[in-house]
RNA sequence: GCCCACAUAGCUCAGUCGGUAGAGCACAUUCUUGGUAAGAAUGAGGUCAUGGGUUCAAGUCCCAUUGUGGGCUCCA
């Protein structure tokens, strides 16, 4: 976190073993329960088995987790030893084992290549027919340099033991780790451990070798580029069978493919990488979710206000903006000798809103709320489809309050953020509190009370959660919430932060009941995010097929033959006039050709209007999911798609 | 930005050893008027991303540019 109020949204990339180490789980028992599916909560009794039930599963996971940690890691080994064999002057950096799979970065004479990968695999495979065990050994940082030499890499690791460790929360410990060595068949690891005993344990069919791709030493840009080939592996082949199937079905549902087939947005190259065009229909879905926002806002008490796309470079330099954040902004342009900058965010102009003249305790708490467009330079290799853009637009509100007020207004503003997720289909969601780092402005005591309501109205909102310790940004703690979509994926979407920075920079005041000028808190907030993030998301979680009160088109009438185009055209008047978004499909096309069509555009009801749906005013009903529903009299089924709507399904 | 790969019709892709471009789908026209996932025929559609170079000749080989994809703090 680098800025002032940087709050962009990050592809989520569900965390390695490691990085959970680094968050301290401070779930109480009953926060470890997901909020129950609608219409499927169980009565207390229940609740408490299913309680239990999941905590011994979450036991049973995490020991199956590190024997699949062990078997992965060992499989990394392996594939060391291949690569070696097949370029005895490789160079290896690290191989650890990752959630689904492993890697290794190795420095190559030459970039490798599929075959290249297909040949590593064979060779893995005939390693572990020979069922090597893996022998470890504690040597002195002396015999490790003599034993890899020829090994800059895993020099420059050792020195760093030597150096002194980190313990599992990443903290520097005293004592210096023992370092230790690992053999197996011909090769021959610096490695911490643990592995399996023997290379039979690895399941030759279990493990697959996936991609080859560039990955800085260390993560550092400046450091060399490595040759990172990832593989998966599994102790049952049928895990790893449903692992790529989970690939493929991830495939189906991206929603660059589906944004492609279903006509819902694209990018074009002489606009520019980043930037998204959003067709009618996507168009069409974004302003029901606009409007729907919109009026929750107003019925929350939200204030709606409207900001320019451009200011002075000065109120840049007052916000920090420029020392901050300049390297994710666009080049200034150039007026009457002025400097302006394309916003990055929308906090300054919000904030300038509330200092236009001098404000009364009595006026808050303020919420003032903005679909903000905002412009971001993003380094062109981080560019993803609508999840990662350079212009987006933000649900973004800023609230404004006296101390004794933050706590509800925490409370408030973490349900509402709740509710409008809710209401798109989200049902698990993961929070994230991230507390006071190392690098801070603001006084302690206002930090302290900050964490306390964000705590407090998690465990009020009964949803599970995390603590990151010290991974707030330095102006304020802050809650994000993950939602997790049908394919069990995480993607972040809310957030909500504390600034103790701006109010500061731009000397907020409000006068208080005493008479004296007071420090309003400030709290940012995103509740989709970004509305390309957000469609993005909702793309993928639906596979395309979305709600009902959504869909662009919500049923498709589909006459037999062309004497019952005029009757199809009447019933889709009825349907328009009580609010439906309907169309006729008179192509000539048969009547089969036209259902598989709606239903590649996953449109939710097909009307199959014939000789006797005319003879009866109905008209025969068939879901996308396949679900003939038979002949339904028009006027029900109007009935019944509009309860569907204001259900939200 | 960096590493690797890719860029051919609206979409998905083929194009052999360098010899002036192909399929399926979609689209248009015509025929077909049908009961729950593709009826048939005909037709139109391409400066092979852009700019250079090599060559008698470049979609094909080389270089650059642009764009896209997979990756790039999960520590031995």
């Amino acid at each position: 976190m680098k800025t002032t109020c940087e709050w962009k949204p990050e592809i989520s990339k569900e965390s390695g073993s490691f990085r959970y180490q680094r968050i301290k789980m401070m779930n109480n028992a009953s926060s470890i329960w997901v909020e129950p599916r609608v219409n499927s909560s169980p009565h207390v009794g229940e609740f408490f088995l299913l309680k239990e039930k999941q905590m011994a599963n979450k036991l049973n996971e995490s020991m199956a987790d590190e024997k699949l940690h062990k078997l992965r890691h060992s499989a990394a080994h392996v594939m060391a030893q291949a690569v070696l064999d097949l370029f005895p002057t490789a160079k290896f950096a690290i191989g650890p084992a990752i959630e689904n799979g492993f890697y290794y970065d190795f420095d190559l004479p030459r970039p490798l290549s599929a075959e290249d990968l297909e040949q590593i695999e064979s060779r893995m495979k005939e390693i572990i027919k020979q069922r090597h065990t893996f022998e470890k050994q504690v040597v002195s940082a002396e015999e490790a340099k003599q034993l890899f030499k020829d090994q800059p890499y895993k020099i420059e690791l050792i020195e760093g033991l030597e150096q002194g460790g980190f313990d599992e929360h990443g903290d520097p410990i005293e004592e210096k780790p023992e370092i230790s060595i690992y053999k197996s068949d011909t090769f021959i690891d610096l490695c911490r451990g643990p592995h399996v005993d023997h290379m039979g344990q690895i399941n030759p069919k279990g493990f697959k070798l996936m991609s080859v791709a560039g990955a800085y030493w260390r993560g550092d840009e400046k450091r060399p580029m490595l040759q990172r080939i990832y593989g998966t592996a599994w102790s049952d082949p049928k895990d790893l069978k449903e692992y790529l199937w989970k690939i493929e079905e991830a495939k189906k549902r991206d929603h660059r493919r589906l944004g492609k087939d279903l006509d819902l947005f694209s990018i074009n190259d002489e606009i520019g990488p980043g930037l998204i065009l959003w067709h009618p229909k996507m168009g069409l879905m974004r302003k029901l979710a606009e409007h729907f926002c919109d009026e929750e806002h107003m019925k929350a008490g939200y204030d709606f206000v409207y900001t320019p796309h451009i200011g002075k470079a000065s109120l840049w330099e007052t916000s920090g903006h420029l020392g901050f954040y300049k390297e994710n902004m666009y080049a200034p342009i150039e007026v009457d000798g002025q400097e302006y900058y394309l916003k990055p965010m929308n906090c300054p102009f919000h904030v300038h809103i509330y200092k236009s003249r001098i404000r009364s305790y009595k006026e808050l708490p303020m919420r003032f709320a903005e679909n903000g467009t905002v412009y971001r330079y993003e380094r062109s290799g981080v560019l993803h489809g609508m999840l990662r853009v350079r212009g987006l637009t933000q649900d973004d509100a800023h609230h404004f309050c006296v101390p004794e007020q933050m706590p509800d207004e925490i409370d408030f503003v973490l349900n509402f953020s709740l509710h409008i997720l809710r209401s798109f289909g989200f049902v698990d969601f993961n929070a994230y509190l991230s507390t006071r780092p190392e690098k801070f402005v603001g006084e302690v005591s206002r930090w302290e009370d900050a964490e306390e309501a964000l705590e407090l109205a998690l465990q009020r909102a009964d949803i599970p959660y995390q603590v990151d310790d010290g991974g707030g940004a330095f102006y304020g703690p802050k809650i994000d919430i993950k939602v997790k979509d049908a394919l069990g994926r995480e993607w972040q979407l809310s957030t909500i932060q504390f600034d103790f920075n701006l109010p500061e920079r731009f000397d907020m005041t409000y006068v208080g009941e005493d008479g004296q000028t007071h420090r309003p808190y400030m709290i940012h907030r995103a509740l989709l995010g970004a509305y390309e993030r957000f469609f993005g998301t909702l793309i993928e979680h639906f596979g395309g097929a979305f709600p009902v009160w959504l869909s662009p088109v919500q049923a498709i009438l589909i006459p037999i033959a062309d004497r019952h185009n005029d009757y199809a055209h009447n019933v889709a008047e009825k349907m328009k006039a009580a609010g439906l978004r309907v169309q006729v499909d008179d192509r000539t096309d048969r009547m089969n050709a036209k259902i598989r069509d709606a239903q590649n555009q996953k449109i939710p009801y097909m009307l199959v209007i014939g000789d006797q749906e005319i003879e009866a005013d109905s008209v025969a009903v068939r879901k996308r999911s396949g679900e003939n529903l038979g002949a339904i009299e028009t006027a029900a089924f109007i009935e019944m798609i509009n309860n569907d709507i204001a259900e939200k399904k």
